[in-house]
DNA sequence: GCCGTTTTCGGCCCGACTGTTTTCAGTCG
């Protein structure tokens, strides 16, 4: 059966494409707005088409049309409109959609007037100094989309750590029925927790290996077989993420889990010191080393493998040989930060701004997740588009904040919040006598992106000097495969936030995980507290805290570390005061 | 294409910036 997330996905596909084609604006956002309302539904699309199509109706967003593109779509598997949309336009055109300034309009005159399908295609028009002969476009543009084309090749090649992890969630349900499969486990960076995959690393345990491999072929999805020998198999999906199968035998099992599960720095770091003790570890095990001989000793288990070496092992996520190493000679490795520890969230929208949940849904969902505080941050007015909150608009909402802690009787602590924007010119998006009232308040920077790296700066160390301001949200702006951060002097930022008691955010949106790993490291090190949010647009979006959670194990963050592991009342007091 | 209603069609989050222009279209958030 067809899932929501795939039909909201072939929506969104119509919609780019009937974007790029110049179609009526507002029908193209229809088309987001379905698809949207599809990916937030609990209740299955193809089980309401199954049992009471009319019933599509009932979704706010879905109108006749759409509700009719679900119905085919979940009868049929495919949709006769995108299939000849796609006839017309290739769907290469829109990786150019990727390149920032590079909107639909302009695209689609590339595509027109130079005949331009692919990114590569695209780089040489660039090259050869076509695309300035077109009628608005120049020379500055063209240098635009250049740098832009070396983000988006870039993106091409790695996938979001939760679009891997969907993978090998499907993966992993299907090769449970492959009966000849002893053990499997996956390795690699996906692993490690990082924000971006490359490609799985996928290790099995098996006495059939022709047979494992036969079942990864019929994994749905699978779009091209590249290779296949006796132990190793590497196919590439329709997704573009390309899984290595490898079938090893059962006293190299732990060896090469850690052999393949990296990093490469920590691989190098783990061989090092096993010489150091006549030890040589591979993917096959640890052998010691006697003259020309070699005699295995372990490589079972992980365990048996740091265990030949002393060390304990570690959790995937900090094997970057950064500090684990440096730890593990200081005693016992700390407990990482772990989702059940987060007791807060402090950083969500409503519909009062972009959220699509209310105020109230959104105290109910996070007091169904169990969380015992949540701060509501709308954004302020600067930002226009969202019908950012005035001063008057705010004050009414945390008049309603005021009415619903007294209706949920310490149940769930709702937070007066906001996320107040740091001005272009500096200073904030709004007074202080309005500031001066909120529980907490996120700064955060929506606009001037492209400013000096002295002037950006100067904005966030105002801003963590302000009194009022608690925490600096998405501190560097980046949209991982899309953008890069604003130029910004982290450290310095960092060191403010030190001083001045401040908290910096994690925010847990896969396409932020902003800190990253080696600034929560850094955080850490000054003593700086962090708090890991969801930033969350929609119910749904609160279950988005785990990958926050996981990029923090990344930085080494312990309990200790992160702000929002604490009650609201032993956080409130710490905001503003050196550690 | 959806919605609300003025039950039959008009309105649909909007302000600022950029690079191209000479008054604006496209893009972004």
């Amino acid at each position: 059966m067809l899932t929501n997330a795939h039909i909201a996905d072939t929506l969104e596909l119509v919609a780019d494409l009937l974007e790029f084609q110049g179609a009526n604006a507002f029908r193209v956002r229809a088309y987001r707005n379905g698809a949207r309302a599809i990916r937030d539904l609990s209740a299955s699309v193809a089980q309401i088409v199954l049992e009471n199509p009319a019933g599509l109706l009932e979704i706010d967003g879905v109108g006749t049309s759409v509700a009719e593109k679900c119905t085919v779509l979940a009868r049929t598997g495919s949709l006769p409109q995108l299939e000849s949309l796609r006839e017309e336009i290739p769907d290469t055109v829109l990786d150019m959609l990727r390149i920032p300034g590079l909107g639909p309009k302009k695209a689609s005159v590339l595509y027109r007037e130079l005949g331009v399908t692919t990114l590569a295609a695209l780089r040489e028009a660039c090259e050869s100094q076509r695309v300035r002969t077109l009628k608005g476009f120049g020379a500055r543009t063209e240098a635009l989309i250049l740098h832009g084309l070396r983000v988006a090749e870039a993106a091409a090649k790695r996938h979001f750590w939760c679009e891997a992890d969907e993978t090998v969630q499907a993966l992993t349900r299907h090769l449970e029925t492959c009966a000849d499969i002893e053990r499997m486990r996956f390795a690699g960076s996906y692993r490690r927790g990082k924000e971006t995959v490359g490609d799985l690393d996928l290790l099995v345990l098996s006495s059939r290996s022709d047979r494992v491999m036969d079942c990864l072929g019929r994994f749905a999805g699978v779009a091209e077989t590249l290779g296949r020998g006796d132990t190793k198999m590497s196919v590439r999906m329709d997704t573009g993420l390309q899984i290595d199968l490898r079938v090893v035998p059962r006293e190299s099992f732990g060896a090469a889990w850690q052999y393949f599960t990296g990093s490469k720095d920590h691989n190098v770091e783990l061989r090092r010191r096993a010489k150091q003790r006549g030890l040589k570890i591979n993917e096959y095990g640890v052998f010691r080393v006697e003259g020309a001989t070699e005699h295995y000793l372990a490589g079972q288990s992980e365990e048996e493998v740091y265990g030949a070496l002393d060390l304990p092992v570690f959790p995937p996520e900090i094997r970057e040989a950064r500090f684990e190493f440096r730890w593990a000679e200081n005693g016992p490795l700390p407990r990482l930060v772990e989702e059940a520890d987060i007791l807060g969230d402090l950083h969500m929208h409503t519909t009062a701004t972009d959220g699509t949940a209310s105020l109230e849904a959104m105290a109910q969902a996070a007091r169904t997740r169990g969380l015992k505080y949540i701060a509501i941050t709308d954004h302020s007015q600067r930002v226009a588009m969202v019908r950012g909150l005035t001063p008057d608009r705010l004050l009414q909402q945390w008049a309603c904040i005021d009415r619903l802690n007294a209706e949920l009787a310490g149940s769930l602590t709702v937070l007066k919040g906001v996320e107040c924007d740091i001005l272009e010119r500096g200073g904030l998006d709004l007074p202080d006598d309005v500031l001066a009232q909120a529980d907490w308040v996120v700064a955060s920077i929506h606009f001037g992106h492209r400013q000096p790296r002295d002037r950006i700066t100067a904005r966030l160390l105002e801003a963590l000097a302000h009194p009022y301001v608690s925490a600096i949200a998405h501190p560097t702006g980046r949209a991982i495969n899309y953008r890069d951060s604003y130029d910004v002097d982290m450290e310095a930022v960092l060191r403010a936030a030190s001083v001045h008691g401040k908290f910096m955010e994690l925010n847990a949106n896969p396409s932020r995980l902003d800190l990253d790993d080696v600034h929560c490291a850094a955080a850490k090190e000054l003593g700086v507290l962090v708090v890991i949010n969801t930033d969350a647009h929609s119910v749904r979006d609160l279950a988005l805290m785990r990958h926050g959670v996981q990029q923090a194990r990344r930085g080494g963050l312990t309990h200790a570390d992160v702000a929002n592991t604490r009650e609201w009342d032993e956080l409130k007091p710490r905001i503003g005061r050196r550690r």
